[in-house]
DNA sequence: ATTGGCACTCGGGCAGTTAGAGTGCTAACA
DNA sequence: TGTTAGCACTCTAACTGCCCGAGTGCCAAT
């Protein structure tokens, strides 16, 4: 078990060093928090905190940085969230009043996220798992063009224009449309792709060419709700902490603009599902983002699916006062879709 | 007026140093091209150059760098624009094949660009001015909330979902579509917001207040489609290129996010509107972006309106191949939209 | 106009030195 | 047993001086 004193000596030395960016040493340390007692022994608690791997000395004889392993037990154990300053609360009640549609909503949510932390912000299309289809519409643009809405409960438009290949006429059309909303009106997302299986079969057969074609649309529409869409914001928050990155940063840039690295890296399961949750360095599991902390919150859509808002900065980042971010963010949000 | 060997030598300076990265001497010069004189003669020609203030020396006695107005006269005199390679020929017309909505096919030409070009791409929504309202829809959402969805002949598709502060009823929704449609149907968007003056006089007292809602929400969707929208790709090319921004790196990246800055910087008028309009450093007229260079191409929407594709860099940058793919991307986008 | 030659300048790399911060260890102390 | 002071040691960062090479500008000669 490790003493007391030597865990407060290493919360001194994770809050100094996120502050100057400079290894921490003995003496500067009980200068700056009184401990009641003298460097020497400090020095001996350090060597506790090596031994256990939660610090490490550059070099040999110099000052100490938090591992990973550190920071992951500040956040567990000695970061008390700090409350968020009156600024910050108007600056989120202020942006939860006009929240028109959801992607205003959520591209307002991940600029304001990444203006409070400073870093680059993400946030998640929520997932419509459980929604229901609530409308659906079919608005001819040229002669063999349609475009598809797809209308949920939870006031998400999917919209997407296809080509049918042979013209289309507006009885077709209008028949389509009907014979659609019969069979899905009220039907959850996951229910659309069995209730459409003969759906052709319904059509007088020189139309089920068409009609099939529209279909496959269909589900494709469904499942771009599935797989997610993500935004993000602030990516000069991370450049003008680069150096924190050990000269991998454009490494980590590039993995950020791919989409599938970036939904992979904040989707991964958290813990507690509305707590934040947090990834330090290796625990990200990629090469990309040894440096990288990875800050994500689960927030609700209509209070049932859940994705994710959350922030990506390097590992020494203010950890009390980004993850007060995340939490607020994601708890307001999920009011004003709610 | 420069001697004609001195501008050769201004062309074998640039190439050399967007090659190496360094300043540019006398003798690596006569090494690596073969002008048919001495080092001595090439130190003249450089004296009249630096005269010229084309080129500078960053220390006494060290090679020299092209300036802004140096990398001027190689665009506009010097430089032969590079035929594309096969491969990325390739790469264009695969990704021409696959075209499906305005969305897929911009977002597709961005991140296309940026690879054929290493820089971070641009490209700006087409601006519809000429286009013809085709097709108006009204779908409710909830109790109080109406989609609104415009469709014109550009095969452009805006939506937004308004909140029309009390409950609407279908009958209500119809009247207004049919009402919408047979004044709007086949106008020009300019013309909508005066076809519109007196809308709600149209209807029953008690309802004038929602249509009045609706109309000024209207107005704003047809505003959003001049107001234009960018999208970007490749922010990593240009952390890759950082120390050719001079440490103010951060800085161009934090213009760029901001898109009112980015629009400013795409959109100044070029003077030929077919042809790629470069801008190099200063010529920007912003501070921040004293090391950047803007290529920039017109491409055409149906015929009709005019918006901008391009890449921004470093003024260090391959101004051939850049401007040779800008080029010939804006030509395939051009015939894909058509 | 071109050239070779020459003196001069500057930056970068290498080596040596120093100052300071920080450590680990030991012996003494409460 | 935990704490302390003291001391020797280590390592880095910063500064110095030095030299080399690349590059220049100029001049006199062709």
């Amino acid at each position: 078990m490790i003493p007391e004193r030597s865990i407060e000596v290493l919360r001194a030395i994770v809050q100094d060093y996120i502050e100057t960016r400079e290894p921490v040493g003995s003496k500067a340390l009980v200068e700056r928090h009184g401990f009641g007692v003298s460097a020497a022994t400090i020095r001996n608690d350090m060597a506790i905190l090596e031994e256990e791997q939660l610090i490490v000395a550059p070099h040999t004889s110099s000052g100490r940085v938090p591992t990973d392993k550190g920071y992951r037990l500040f956040v567990d154990r000695l970061n008390q969230v700090k409350p968020l300053s009156a600024a910050e609360r108007v600056a989120i009640e202020a942006f939860l009043t006009n929240s028109a549609d959801l992607d205003e909503t959520l591209s307002n949510t991940v600029r304001l996220l990444s203006q409070l932390t400073n870093q680059m912000a993400v946030v998640q299309y929520p997932t419509l798992g459980r929604a229901v289809v609530k409308s659906i519409e079919l608005v001819p643009v040229s002669e063999s063009k349609v475009l598809i809405i797809l209308i949920t409960d939870a006031n998400r438009i999917q919209q997407h224009v296809i080509d049918l290949g042979s013209d289309i006429d507006a009885p077709l059309l209008a028949e389509l449309r009907a014979r659609l909303l019969t069979t899905l009106l009220g039907q959850p997302l996951t229910e659309v792709a069995a209730k459409l299986a003969n759906f052709e079969l319904e059509f007088a057969p020189n139309r089920r060419l068409i009609v099939k074609e529209l279909v496959t649309n269909l589900f494709d529409l469904v499942d771009a709700n599935r797989q997610n869409k993500i935004l993000v914001a602030g990516a000069a928050n991370l450049a003008r902490r680069e150096n924190d990155f050990g000269g991998s940063f454009s490494t980590v840039l590039e993995a950020i603009e791919e989409q599938v690295v970036l939904l992979k890296l904040i989707s991964e399961l958290n813990d507690d599902p509305h707590g934040v949750s947090v990834r330090i360095g290796k625990e990200n599991q990629m090469d990309e983002f040894t440096n990288t902390t990875v800050l994500v919150s689960g927030y609700e859509n209509q209070g049932a699916e859940i994705a994710k808002v959350g922030v990506i900065g390097p590992t020494r980042m203010d950890y009390s006062g980004n993850i007060a971010a995340v939490r607020a963010v994601a708890s307001y949000l999920t009011k004003a879709l709610g």
